[in-house]
DNA sequence: CCTTGACCTAAAGTGAGGTTTAGCAATTAC
DNA sequence: GTAATTGCTAAACCTCACTTTAGGTCAAGG
């Protein structure tokens, strides 16, 4: 029924699990580019529905808003976004996170070596390797996957 | 040539590579308790270099520092922490270290069964599977943290 | 027509994990 | 003994990813 078509902010709140303030607050990041209807009243394409399940996938990878913005602007500008590009997108996704999995393997691989030794210790420990620390330190979520180890 | 002896603060920050007003912050938190010299000064003990690498190793591993602080009022308080009571400890990461790399590679897996679709639909594609969206806490956005979409 | 519910904006609040600033005191180096 | 460094506190500020609030507008139903 809406006169010039598109989804309302709340349809598509309702089918992503987004609030609405979070999809407004996307817009204002610039990640998703709604138009107004004649009230003035935000109307979305049914690519947006797909824009926003990217952005909620790489921030299930850790990815920051603008990190995922850097991506979102290298989708075709002119059409909807079709499958290549999002299967291009997602290929990228896995580099991403192997090399995610490789940083904590290595990590649990020293924090085996030192369970035993039960050091700690700033000048021996294993742990304290510097070149990973970098890794993973730096402007990245911290909280980089899933959390509450019990809590 | 302290004559209360034990370590200033700037000679902590020196020893772990943390800022002298991350220190702080970490003792507003409860996580160190160092004792005040005669000028009113932060005087702290060599086990606090070990406290604090503790801190550090942990938030590799993606705890919070209520919950490091959790982890550190376990040790002993009445005497200086030996080997056994860091060992026990670093014990205790390797399972939380575990279900993260667990939980990483599901979601790897389930990319990996994606990047031939590049759907990303709402609908159908497993990396919406919500049942391990609930496993992943952290900073993010509510949905992820026991809001079913579709409630 | 009138009410209800969805929508609008701007600004402030939240919480984690800090850093920066301002103004002053204590220590250390020469 | 004086200057430079280091340390002190309280409070403000910062980023990220949002939510909440306040005050008003738009759209749909009876």
């Amino acid at each position: 029924m809406a006169v010039n078509d598109g989804l309302s902010i709340g349809a598509l709140a309702d089918r992503t699990g987004l609030a609405v303030s979070a999809i407004r607050y996307y817009e204002a990041q610039g990640l998703i580019r709604p138009w107004r209807n004649a009230g003035g009243q935000r109307r979305f394409e049914r690519a947006d529905l797909r824009r926003l399940s990217f952005v909620m996938i790489a921030q299930q990878f850790g990815f920051t808003l603008p990190q995922i913005k850097a991506e979102l602007d290298r989708l075709p500008g002119g059409r909807t976004p079709n499958k290549a590009d999002w299967a291009q997108i997602s290929a990228g996704f896995k580099a991403a996170l192997d090399q995610r999995i490789d940083t904590m393997t290595k990590l649990r691989e020293r924090l085996d070596s030192c369970i035993g030794c039960g050091c700690l210790s700033l000048d021996s420990c294993a742990l304290y390797n510097p070149a990973d620390r970098a890794a993973d330190r730096g402007q990245g979520p911290r909280y980089l996957m899933g959390d509450t180890p019990e809590g």
